[in-house]
DNA sequence: ATTGTGAATCGTCGATAAACGATATTGAGG
DNA sequence: CCTCAATATCGTTTATCGACGATTCACAAT
């Protein structure tokens, strides 16, 4: 009845050593997926991969959402790494990084 | 600079009829991805395919969260419809939806 | 150096997630 | 019928998301 509620609260930070590598897995896994889990930035997503170049804000234009909105939804998958983003000029371009689509394909995948 | 935010609040439900499916198509995505878009429930996930059979709360045993928070976790889990929840006895008896297991991995494969 | 445009950031708001403890609920078995 | 154990739900708190408008930043070009 107790649950073992210490193991967070105590050593959120240091783990058993043992399912260290399972754990990272499943933080990297869900971290990669959480990039994902809204409709507007798989919309994007999809919209970078059909454009193998890079595109800019045109990405805005194709979606019903303000500038601002759209911009925190790229800085959410650049944070995740599925998306880069190059400055080039006054624009910046963002393109699909191919190795952590691939990377989320293979966790998924491997479920 | 006026942004067609209009298109956001004035119709929501019914879409412009073209792009219908790909936006059903990431919202599906989405949906599923989110189920995963946290540790615990790729734990979870991963432990329920694991057992091919069927597990009740030693879910909570092997996870460091409250049994409640497990619980959350789960119904969460449940409504994305990747896990399923059968009643046995006194316990309940938990376990993956292959097919909907399937579907986020040739949604996330046919990205 | 100034201006103008594209993009990021800030500040805010409402909604929802995540976690917990406490309280219901359910079904087996005495 | 009552009890016990396993789950689910409720209620609360804190933190974060998602969206927006407004502002700031960065860079080319004049």
């Amino acid at each position: 009845m107790v649950r073992k509620t210490e193991t967070t609260k105590s050593k959120k930070c240091d783990s058993s050593a043992v399912a260290t590598v399972a754990l990272q897995s499943d933080e990297r896994l869900a971290a990669l997926a959480w990039a994902v889990a809204h409709p507007a930035r798989v919309r994007i997503v999809r919209l970078l991969i059909g454009r193998d170049s890079c595109v800019c804000g045109e990405i805005v234009d194709e979606m019903p959402l303000a500038q601002s909105t759209v911009s925190q939804h790229l800085k959410i998958l650049k944070e995740s790494g599925l998306v880069q983003g190059e400055i080039d000029g006054p624009r910046v371009c963002y393109c699909i990084n191919r190795e952590r689509l691939a990377e989320l394909k293979l966790l998924i995948a491997s479920l």
